[in-house]
Formats: C-alpha cells, structure tokens, sequence
DNA sequence: GTGTACCGGTACTCGGCCGTATCGGTACAC
DNA sequence: GTGTACCGATACGGCCGAGTACCGGTACAC
C-alpha cells in the first residue's frame, strides 16, 4: 500500500536474509519518520513499520529495546544541517535564502515536530533526540549567520531582535498550519523575511540599492 | 489523584443523582482538556474523563457519541476571547498588552493546540472546532487592534508587516518550548514585541519619547 | 560441507480502551 | 405516594498493539 521503500522487492540491496545493512537500517528510519508525519506519534505502530519495510517485528525488536528507543535512534540518524552553508555576502541576502531553504524543511520536518511535540514532553530522550535532530543544527547555523552579519558590521552585536530571529522563523513555520491550514512554502517565508525580520533588524534595503539582483 | 474536579465530593452542585447542569457539564469539558493538555489527545480515555470527573461512561456516552464528538463540544464551549478589549490608546500599547495577556494564555492553550495539533489533520471537525475556539478570536481582536492603530494613523494600511502579526505572535507562542524548553510568559513575549513586532511595523519609540510610563 | 548467526513469519500473551448493555438507585414532577 | 427519567456503577465483547517466543530458512565464514 505504501510501497515507500518497496520499490521492488529484489533491489541491488541483497536478498533480505542477511544481516541489517546501514541501508536498511535507513528504511527502518524513514519507514517509522513517514508514519509519524502522518498518524502521530501514538498511532505509529511497530507493525505498520514491519510491514512497510517488509521486516518482521522481531527484527526490530531485536535491534531496538522499544518503540520510544526505536524513533529516537530514528531521529537522530535522520540529523542533518538543512541550511548551513548559507552565504551570500550579506546578512539579508543569507536570511532570505535560509527561508527559502526552510520552505522545503516545512513541508516534512515541521510536520514531523507537531506530531512529535506532545510525546516529548513526557519522554525526555525523545525530546533530546528531536532537538538534536531537528533544532540544534538549525539554530546553529541561523546564530553562525547572524555572527556573520554582526562581523561585517550589518547590524549591532547587542541589537536587541537578534536573539528572537530564531523564534520568528520556527514560529511562522510552525504555527502557518494553524493560521491558515497549509504549510508555509519558500514564497510566503522569504515574503515574512523581507515584511518583518529584515525590519526588525534594521535591514531594510535603502531604495537606491537593492540586492535583489535577478 | 487528579483531584482537579473533585475539590470535595458534597460541593454545593447538589447531589450527583440529577440532570447534568451546565456546571456538571464544565466539569467535564474541563477535564477533557486539561487530560488532552496533559496526555495528548491520542491517549486520553473517556473511562478516564469518567473517573476524573466521578462520572460514568454512560453518562458521557449519552450525551456526546464518540470520543471527537465530545472533545469538539469541548473546545466550542471553552471558546471565549482573551486579548479582547484591550484599548491602551496606541498601538504599541496594545501589543504590549497582547502579549502580556498571550503570557497567560501561553501557559493553558499553547499546550492544547499542541496536543490537538496533530489530530487536527486526521478530523476536520476538531479542527474547525480548535479554530473556532482558541485562534480565529484571538486573530479578530488582533485585527481589530491592528486596525484601530491604522485609523489612527501610526501605521500605513499597507504596511507589509502588517499582515504577518498573528503570525509572530502565535508562532512565538507556539515554538518556544521547542526551541527553550518552557512555555512563553509574559515578560519573554513583551520583549518579544519590543525587540521585533514593533521595530517591524515602524513602531519603535525615539529616544526622547518613551512611552513606557511606569 | 558444516556451523553459526541472524532474518522473516507466525502465533501468542497481556493489557488497554472503545462503545454497549444492564441494573439499582435517586431526584423530581405531579 | 407513585411514576418517570436519568445518573452512576459495573460488566462485557471486540479490537488493536506492545512485546515475546519459536521456527524454518538463508547468507556467510571457514
């Protein structure tokens, strides 16, 4: 039915008697991410992911104690950097690109946050695996951008907005379902941006000079 | 345990034997949402609505049909408006005051949209209901600030911030457990406001003029 | 070829909750 | 006092999922 990881039954992969690959393992990850983007948290099952990797419980239950222990090692393998590496020359320009980049990043990671919001609170691992997985990295690379623009000399090193730039773009990402039903795309992202966290840091293009060069 | 409804097993609601009043039937909304607020909305039980609340199943089952049915009559009953009638003279004020009245909120409803963030999706009748009561009248009396600022000319009609100031608010609001670990109160959001809703919308007090007054 | 280790399948126990049914009892109307 | 309607308690059937146990079979090392 899902038929996510079941692109055939006999892939370059091996026969599935064998021990679990790193590629496998992977499956396993995005088997039981995918089901909890779209069932939540509680409603994913061990079976559903057995049976959409076509593994058996045992073997997932062999190599994880649990279900909490089983997303946790999912998220945390799934732990990547979405827009580091950011930089164009200017703390705007860097701005506009991380919204861009994090219009993509809404469509599967917010959605995996909220369904994971509420089981954080009571399982504490879970709750470090998803900060590690999905907000550390991103606030790093945001406070490296926003050092970036300190050290040119864009902006204050004490202005008081650049401790909330982060909240300002995981908030909208976060609460535009609620407001608006959908899911905030790179076009609305980079429009928040320019109409308010550019404000805010006193970013505002002077009319004579604009960098948008396209 | 729970205690929250039972302060007393002979309150002055008379005995338990009559026809639910509309106070016996707050108790049960308040103790569907305050489990919702505390367990998620996948792992409240009715049998634990029931127990909480003294009541039987039955009871609960006569008057709502299933277990969506009863949490939307719920949150349409808990519906009432927080930052309403906040007129401090300006639009600065205003939203100080929003947020300030929002660090109240913060507490109770942020984490309810939390819990119900994720079943929303699978039920549009909880969602319709989640909006009805806890955004779309927040957002009205956000409006309505926004425009009484705008009739009183401290801000352009089309100003581009402008319609991204729900937005901030409640993303806000809504990512800082994620992002710090504890929920907004109200001197976060003040500053909040200070340092980016303001400067945003072109707010910022000059030097000379501070309207703080305390 | 032989052994070992591990995978996949199935069956199982156990617990929990939904929603229903039944029953005794109590408030309240008349 | 009598009747009615509804509450609260409890028990029940059904379903589902966590986690376990077992078993046949296959890959792989040697």
């Amino acid at each position: 039915m899902t038929s996510q990881a079941a692109d055939g039954p006999e892939t370059a992969t091996a026969s599935r008697r064998s021990k679990i690959t790193p590629e496998r393992e992977r499956e396993f990850f995005d088997a039981v991410l995918e089901q909890i983007r779209e069932c939540g948290y509680e409603s994913v099952t061990m079976e559903g992911v057995a049976a959409s990797t076509r593994c058996s419980k045992s073997t997932l239950y062999r190599q994880w104690k649990t279900k909490p222990q089983f997303v946790a090692a999912a998220l945390r393998a799934s732990r990547r950097v979405r827009f580091a590496g950011v930089d164009t020359g200017s703390l705007a320009g860097d701005l506009r690109e991380a919204a861009r980049a994090a219009g993509d990043w809404s469509g599967k990671d917010a959605r995996l946050m909220q369904a994971l919001g509420h089981a954080v609170t009571a399982d504490p691992e879970l709750a470090q695996a998803l900060r590690e997985a999905l907000v550390l990295p991103e606030i790093a690379a945001l406070q490296e951008m926003l050092a970036r623009g300190v050290e040119r000399g864009e902006v204050a090193a004490d202005h008081p907005a650049l401790e909330y730039i982060p909240a300002m773009l995981f908030g909208v990402l976060r609460v535009r379902p609620v407001l608006s039903g959908q899911y905030a795309d790179a076009d609305y992202l980079v429009r928040f941006v320019e109409a308010t966290v550019l404000p805010a840091l006193g970013l505002t293009q002077d009319p004579g000079r604009r960098s948008r060069d396209d």
